[in-house]
DNA sequence: CTATGGCTTCGAGTGCGCTCGAACGCAAAC
DNA sequence: GTTTGCGTTCGAGCGCACTCGAAGCCATAG
């Protein structure tokens, strides 16, 4: 299946909005390649605080350089790691899978299957709950619809 | 839009997989309308715990009356509210906001409109987290076609 | 008659994911 | 030369939504 198909397939399950540009964009665009970021600059581009890039890095989750004041330096290994991160928790991935995660990352490949199983599961996880949101909606929407009324299989309340 | 409209486009929207018979039944069925259910009846139709119900209860949340025994009992009305407060509760609506909202109702019609607003509000919110899900979705599976291949926007890790 | 099981209250504890404050370092701007 | 601003570390604190434990009451089963 082509980048291009999932995106449309993506971009269809959404429904009647249009998604921006700029999610698509962010979706498939690795972002600035430009090496060595400032925390502030990867708090923003993320749209994280500096401290919860702090937090990810005591976790052990991502591994970061420093430059001659001690100050972090973001390079672009670092950023993907971060971008693939966040998006992960913003999907519901727990912290702990993550660093588990990253922990296979550099085992090394021996560990590429156990990731894909993760990945998988994952991407299962993901389905489940849009299911239950698209299936909240319905509800929510039945019950505006039918505010105010009599009928319908919820009491109005 | 009629309550089918509204199924049939809960359905479209959740893609291949069918919803089980169970989940649409739920989603229009007030169940058991028999009164007078046990606090270990009530937890095991909304799979909540019966911790959880007493924890609604002191919050506020739900009124329910006591036999003889001072035992809960929960009639078709509390319910009802119970049946709705599950649902909000796993489309993400925090308990602050749940708390408002049954002060509303106890406060009578000329609410009726604050209300519909935050159900409006809540549908919104439910819909953004869809998109966003759907987005991470399509992420999480362009990643798994492409892990241990060379192309794609991510790296792979 | 006792034991089991389900209920009660109350308050404390848990897990998660941040979030913040204090005290400090360094450097470019005024 | 001091002020402003961005960075650092460390550890503590917070908000949310439960979750649990202890001690006790009552009724039905064996």
């Amino acid at each position: 299946m082509s980048t291009d198909d999932l995106l449309t397939r993506a971009l269809e399950a959404i429904g009647d909005d249009p998604v921006s540009f700029e999610a698509i964009r962010r979706l498939t665009d690795p972002g600035p390649t430009a090496e060595a970021m400032t925390i502030a600059e990867v708090a923003d581009l993320l749209d994280v605080s500096a401290h919860t890039l702090r937090y990810y890095e005591r976790e052990g989750l991502v591994t970061v350089t420093r430059d001659g004041l001690g100050h972090r330096v973001y390079d672009a290994a670092a950023v993907r790691r971060l971008v693939f991160l966040t998006r992960m928790r913003l999907s519901g991935m727990p912290m702990r899978d993550l660093a588990h995660y990253v922990d296979l990352v550099d085992a090394g490949d021996a560990t590429v299957p156990e990731r894909l199983d993760m990945l998988i599961e994952h991407r299962d996880t993901i389905r489940r709950r849009i299911r239950e949101l698209t299936l909240s909606l319905a509800a929510t929407e039945f019950k505006i619809a039918t505010y105010g009324g009599e009928a319908g299989p919820d009491s109005i309340e």
